[in-house]
This record gives structure tokens, C-alpha cells and sequence, in this order.
DNA sequence: AGGCGATCCTGAGGGC
DNA sequence: TGCCCTCAGGATCGCC
């Protein structure tokens, strides 16, 4: 799923091949791909159709291309969106689920881009330049720019789970379900942990969340399963998972210390939750309630 | 406040 | 081999 490093990467190839390019032509091919509110506008205007590309932004997980004449064009990825690039005149095989694309002519040459997005819980929005603050206004500030004092004023009050916060872009923009789990796991906190528990050690967390996802940058994001950069190619980070899917898989750090733990799975905040039960301790009162059982189906099958 | 479930959607993968 | 069922997840919404 694309989160921070996976958009990063997106927003760097396309920043690099078409910054300073022009929007040749632009068509639509599902509607409902747009925002609502977006719907009843001409689909090749909001697709930035005559416009040079100038910038490309990213905040969290959301990406913008910015045109020199006041257009933006806002773009998440959802779980199973690709922005794909392809250099014009190469057959490039089209791909089922392919609902928008753009033939672009730049600097770097002639480029046909489509956004690629099987399962549709991706999306784009129209907005102009001047109005992106407003639309991030309901960001919280972007996970690699996080700050100690920004992350403790958000767990202060919160009697969450720090999962929860984690996955909450409101809060913080950008972690989603692999770099929370693999941030615990790096921290050694259990996903469970109550917020206003652990805000003497929000600079620690602040850390170690921009650690992870810097590494994840440099390598291209993580490819579990859907995730492509614009050049079609897969991001390498899946190898440096620690705990994310490896469900019954030996903990490599417990590993390393000549124990052999087995890593779980649990649900918290509705997500699937990888987890170390030696290196990431259960809380003696899980937040969530009562119930006992607070893990399930721990073994496959 | 925040947990929880439903919703959107498709494809992977397990079970039989 | 192939069909069927379940499940995965980001964001949003309504309910409790």
C-alpha cells in the first residue's frame, strides 16, 4: 500500500522526468475516480490538459501535481494505485483497471502517464494552487517533518492506542499500516500501548518514525503486493521488514540475541497488526477495554 | 472520545 | 484443476 516512502518515490520520478513539461492531452476514463465534488467539472481541464508542469508536492500520503497556470491536481493512491510512466513510442502494455492518462511532451522527452488503480480506493481531486493549504489543513503536519513537540501535544490528551495515532493522518500524515508496525517494532512498544502513557517518550517515537521512513525513501518504498514506482519497478524496504506480515516468521532481532520468538498477528485500531511479544511486551491493562483476549487467530489455519 | 462495523473494490490465496 | 469464500486495507461515516 502506498504510504510516506512509496509517494515519495512516485513524486520524485515524476518530478524529475516532467517538471517543466506539457500536458498534451489528458482523458478520463472513469468519472468516479474524480472527487465528488469534482464530477461536473470538464474532466481535461481537471486533468491539467494545456498546462505546464511546474512542481510536484507531496504532504503524507497525498501527491500534487502543480501547473504554472494556477491548476493543481491532487492524487492518492489509495491501497492499489499506480502512477505509471512511460516513455512515448515504447509499446507499453496497457493494464487492465487503467482509469486516467496523459500524454506529456517535456525537457526529458515524450511521455504517456496513466494512474492505474484496481481496486478504486484511490483518487484525484481538482483544486488550484492557491487552495492546497486549505486542502491539507486537515493533515496533520507530514511524518518526516514531525517533531517531538508536535507528536507529544497529540498523544497528551489521547487515551488511544499509539497504533491508533500512528494511522491517524489527522495527526500525523503519512504512516500507514507497514511503517506503524515497523516503527513499534524498531521502538519496542506494543501496538496496544495507551498514548497518554507514552508521551514522556513521544521524542523517541518522533525518531524512530522518521528513521524508518527515510530508510524506506532510500530504498524505494516497500512492495508487498501492489505497490510499482512510475518506471513499473518494485521498492526494495519488504527485505528490511521486521515484523510487517512475517506472522509466524522468528523475530530477527530476538533471533540475533539467541532467542527464537515468533512474531503475531493481532487486530488494533481494525488493522491487521504484526508484533514481537518478547521485544514489543503486552501492556498490563490493554487499552481497548476488557476483553481478555485481546489477541486472535494467533496461528494459521 | 474513540472503538467498532459497514462501505467502497478487486485479486490473492486457502480450502475443498 | 477449479470454484467459492474470505480477507486485505485507506478513508469516511454512522452508531454506540
Amino acid at each position: 500500500m502506498p504510504e510516506l516512502p512509496e509517494v515519495e518515490t512516485v513524486r520524485r520520478a515524476l518530478a524529475a522526468a516532467l517538471s517543466g513539461a506539457e500536458v498534451i492531452a489528458a482523458s478520463l476514463h472513469r468519472r468516479d475516480i474524480l472527487r465528488p465534488a469534482d464530477r461536473g467539472v470538464d474532466p481535461s481541464e481537471a486533468l491539467l490538459a494545456g498546462a505546464t508542469l511546474a512542481r510536484f508536492h507531496r504532504r503524507g500520503k497525498q501527491l500534487v501535481m502543480e501547473a504554472a497556470d494556477g491548476r493543481a491536481l491532487l492524487v492518492h493512491l489509495g491501497m492499489s494505485g499506480r502512477l505509471l510512466l512511460h516513455r512515448s513510442g515504447r509499446p507499453a502494455p496497457s493494464l487492465p483497471h487503467t482509469h486516467a492518462h496523459w500524454t506529456i511532451r517535456g525537457p526529458t522527452g515524450a511521455y504517456r502517464l496513466e494512474f492505474v488503480d484496481p481496486r478504486r480506493f484511490g483518487w484525484l481531486r481538482a483544486l488550484r494552487s492557491t487552495d492546497l493549504a486549505a486542502a491539507w489543513e486537515a493533515l496533520g503536519p507530514d511524518a518526516l517533518e514531525l517533531s517531538a513537540a508536535d507528536l507529544a501535544e497529540a498523544m497528551h490528551r489521547s487515551r488511544r492506542a499509539i497504533k491508533a495515532l500512528l494511522l491517524d493522518q489527522s495527526m500525523i500524515a503519512g504512516v500507514g499500516n507497514i511503517y506503524a508496525d515497523e516503527a513499534l517494532h524498531r521502538l519496542g512498544l506494543h501496538p496496544s500501548l495507551r498514548c497518554d502513557a507514552l508521551v514522556d517518550r513521544a521524542g523517541r517515537i518522533a525518531t524512530a518514525l522518521r528513521a524508518v521512513l527515510r530508510s524506506a525513501v532510500e530504498l524505494g518504498g516497500s512492495t508487498v503486493r501492489d505497490y510499482r514506482d512510475p518506471a513499473g519497478d518494485f521498492g526494495s524496504f519488504q527485505l528490511r521488514h521486521r515484523v510487517y506480515g512475517r506472522h509466524g516468521e522468528p523475530c530477527r532481532t530476538c533471533a540475533r540475541h539467541g532467542r527464537r520468538t515468533l512474531i503475531r498477528r493481532m487486530v488494533v485500531a481494525g488493522r491487521g497488526t504484526w508484533f514481537c511479544p518478547v521485544c514489543q511486551p503486552a501492556p498490563r491493562r490493554p487499552s481497548g477495554g476488557s476483553k481478555a483476549l485481546s489477541t486472535r487467530r494467533e496461528h494459521r489455519g
